[in-house]
This record gives structure tokens, C-alpha cells and sequence, in this order.
DNA sequence: GCTATTATCGCAATTCGTTCGCAATAAGGA
DNA sequence: TCCTTATTGCGAACGAATTGCGATAATAGC
């Protein structure tokens, strides 16, 4: 298996655009982070590291860590998008507490076979999904 | 099955605040709206109707109406959130064309089997959930 | 029904995440 | 190595969402 980095430089070769120290920071960082992220937390990451990188090449790199699907958004919360390294691992499942906010990752084989009903159903070529369970946690519940 | 403004009305009721002409006319306007809808799109509805009412009106009473159950974030494009109401409908899921964004909704059963699994395996009292899957539509596909 | 209290409204100003314009820099082909 | 031009960093600009405040109107008490 290619590690994200170079499935990063093949992606960045076959559109005809170029390689660039902050743009491999910024893969670097996604693939640091082994939970979510937002812009600023990356930003962060990379500052502490004394990296010299602007937030506004962060805005610049994510669609193309997204076109790449090196990473997806995983949901919008606090104003703004947060987002999730997928490659290499597939945990596109979340499961929410609308009270406290804590996410729980897991993986559900059936919703593939989902999409692969759904797909031939509606004429899609389907490429991934992201299911979102909420509700309220062990802890958060006990005061309903 | 009680009608949405009721609901509503009940909820405001019970929590202490005021029954508005204001907020019922978002409530109906959400209700009128059988797609996804965002804060603009309410917004040009009502002023379309002669309603007066203020974009800041709207905004406030969007929490009411999350909380109360009646709608829910949909998904998060164009640099916004878009929303759906859900009570009474039940389509959760979502079948995005990544391409032209075409969206087709669908329910799926196994979903609600996948909800009961995990809300035992995580000890979480789980109120509902949102599948998008992704991909290309027949008209898309052609052309890759 | 009338009045007092105070939640809610509309407006405008503000906040904050994201994008954009531009001059300086540096990647990559000739 | 030089030249072209994509990319960068900075700060200004943009737009969605929130908030402060005076005016208004919805409920409770009389």
C-alpha cells in the first residue's frame, strides 16, 4: 500500500500542479492527527513545529486532500467544517451525543452493502458514504 | 399523529416561552418547503407572502425547531448549513452526486438495525441518525 | 378588559470562518 | 542557469451567523 504521501505526489504530478514543501506539511499534519481536525487545530500543529505556513494555504490544500480522498468532511460543528484522514483507515461511521458532544468511530459492514443497493437502484456510481448516529451517551443519559 | 405547529406550540409551552405569530410563520414556512431548505431560502419565502419578519427572527428560531425535533441539519454546502424537517417524513438518507450535486433521497431500513446495534455496543440512547452516500449519477458517470 | 412585566422583535453593528487580491517567491522545464 | 508562472503569505474583503439595544407585543395579575 502506498503511503498517503505518495498518493499525495502522484495525485499533485497527474494534475499538472506542483510540489511544494508547505503543501506535504500540511499531509504530513492530517496524517498526525489520528482522530478529527479543523483548520485551526492544524495550523496549530504546524506552528508548534516552527513551520512558517499560512492559514490561507491550509484553506488552499484541503480540496485538494479532499479531491485526492485522503481525507473527507466528517461534520460541521462550531461554525465550521471538521475533517478526517481516510486512507488507509475506513472508520466513516460516527456516533454522536447531542449533549456532550463525544464521538465514538466504528465501522458497520452493512451500510457497503447499502450502498451498493442504493447505487443500483438510483443509476450511481457510488464511491463512499458517512452515517451519522446521534443520541445521547452512558453518561448523559441518566439525567433524561 | 399531532400536526407540526402543534408540536411546536407544545414545545414552546413547556418550555416557558412565547407563542409568536413570528415564530409560527417560520414553523409553517419550514412545513411549506418539501426539500432542503436554508435561513435565505425561508427568508425569501416569507418576504414572498408579505410576511414582515427579520432574518435574525429566523435564525433565532431555528434552535427551537432542531430541539423540538421538527427538523434537522441536513448538510453543509455553498458556505451554510441547509436543513429538513423531519417530522412525519422520515428521509434520512441522502444520495449525493458529487459532480453536479444532485441529491436523491432514500430510506433504508437496516439503518434503524444498525442504530439499535451500535446504540447497545456503545451504551448510548440513540434518537436518530443521517446516512449520505456518495457518488457519481448515471448522467455524470458517462463522462469519466 | 386593562395594565404591568418582560420575552421577543427588527435593525444595525459585530464576530468569526473562509476567500481573495496582490506582490514576492520559488518550482520545474528549457 | 534562466525564465515562466504557479504558489505563497499577508491583509483586506466577504458572508454567514450572532448579539446589543430600543421598540413592540405577548402573557399574567388585577
Amino acid at each position: 500500500m502506498k503511503s498517503e504521501i505518495e498518493v499525495f505526489r502522484e495525485f499533485i504530478r497527474n494534475k499538472g500542479l506542483r510540489k511544494t514543501p508547505e503543501r506535504e506539511q500540511v499531509v504530513r499534519a492530517v496524517f498526525a492527527i489520528h482522530d478529527h481536525f479543523d483548520v485551526d487545530e492544524l495550523y496549530v500543529l504546524l506552528r508548534g513545529q516552527n513551520e512558517r505556513i499560512s492559514k490561507a494555504t491550509i484553506y488552499r490544500t484541503i480540496p485538494l486532500l479532499l479531491e485526492s480522498g485522503l481525507i473527507q468532511e466528517a461534520y460541521f460543528e462550531d461554525g465550521h467544517l471538521h475533517y478526517e484522514h481516510i486512507y488507509g483507515h475506513e472508520h466513516n461511521c460516527h456516533l454522536r451525543c447531542l449533549d456532550c458532544g463525544k464521538v465514538v468511530e466504528f465501522t458497520e459492514e452493512i451500510v457497503k452493502d447499502v450502498e451498493e443497493k442504493v447505487g443500483e437502484i438510483y443509476d450511481f456510481l457510488v464511491t463512499g458514504h458517512k452515517l451519522e448516529v446521534y443520541g445521547h451517551c452512558g453518561k448523559c443519559k441518566v439525567h433524561k
